[in-house]
DNA sequence: ACACCGTTGAGAACGGTTCTCAACTGGATT
DNA sequence: AATCCAGTTGAGAACCGTTCTCAACGGTGT
């Protein structure tokens, strides 16, 4: 429902915070940004292997990353720790169970006022949430019916 | 806000479904039903060997807890997977950031339809949901203002 | 051009998870 | 009660994703 957040802006980040934003970070955030579902950091390791893009710098980039807010992470239908790059403003994902299609929403007005319900109700200090919604995408399951029903 | 199931609950599932409720199994999921905080299969593990179970039981039977809906997946404050007992009927666990105790609540009324509004705008099919919130529950709370303001 | 300091890549090391296989357990059968 | 049998268990090996190590690299400022 909104797009990642464009390059540049991404490059911002880094540059008020001092990082250099490498070729091979950029890469590695491209790749994910690029990606329009959740992809697993082996994933992204063996994709930008052949682009001279060590597995160590993966992992210390998606770290990086994540830390930043610049990817969110999430687990697939199987439970698999996936990353995404999240759009502009805070939101969630829908995630399809089968091809791992991630569709952004925001969600927030609905959790605010729970929130403040908990809060009440047991004395916590809130300070973040964390909603994944699961389902099955059109495609998908069009290409399922066509499988089972015939 | 609600308890986790008691013990001979687990045993019907268990019964109904004809596999077998072994000393080993009970006394994993004793361990975490018992524990009011989320906890890690590492220190389950390491909790229960002096009790002779081993730690490939832990692995599988928490898999087969999971599998049975009798332990929900959850991560703490440092995005560690832990583990935790469900009460009875769906809930959503209130996490302390600090201590990883655990109070659970029921949200599905405000997800239910946030869910439907989903389905409408995307077409998906939407067959379940993950929602964690986290805080500072009221004793991590003072314990903390003890330490910083003096 | 040079020095400096953070980043990178290859491979080793590490640690959590899964697998293997023989021993065991408990329920059903005789 | 003895036997059988399918499923479970524990110890340790194997596996594999992640982190660490360290020398080489890059790019920034002087």
């Amino acid at each position: 429902m909104t797009d990642p957040k464009p390059a540049h802006e991404i490059e911002a980040v880094f540059r008020q915070k001092g990082i250099p934003f490498t070729r091979q970070r950029r890469q590695i955030w491209h790749f994910f940004a690029g990606a329009d579902r959740a992809v697993t950091i082996t994933e992204a390791a063996d994709a930008l292997r052949s682009d001279g893009v060590g597995q160590a710098t993966v992992y210390r980039s998606v770290q990086l990353l994540s830390d930043l807010g610049l990817l969110a992470r999430v687990q697939d239908g199987r439970g698999e720790i996936c990353y995404i790059a999240p759009p502009i403003g805070h939101s969630h994902p829908l995630i399809c169970g089968v091809c791992r299609t991630v569709v952004r929403f925001d969600g927030d007005g609905d959790v605010a006022e729970l929130e403040a319900r908990l809060a009440a109700a047991t004395g916590f200090s809130i300070y973040g949430h964390h909603l994944e919604v699961y389902g099955i995408c059109p495609s998908c399951r069009s290409a399922r019916e066509g499988e089972h029903g015939e």
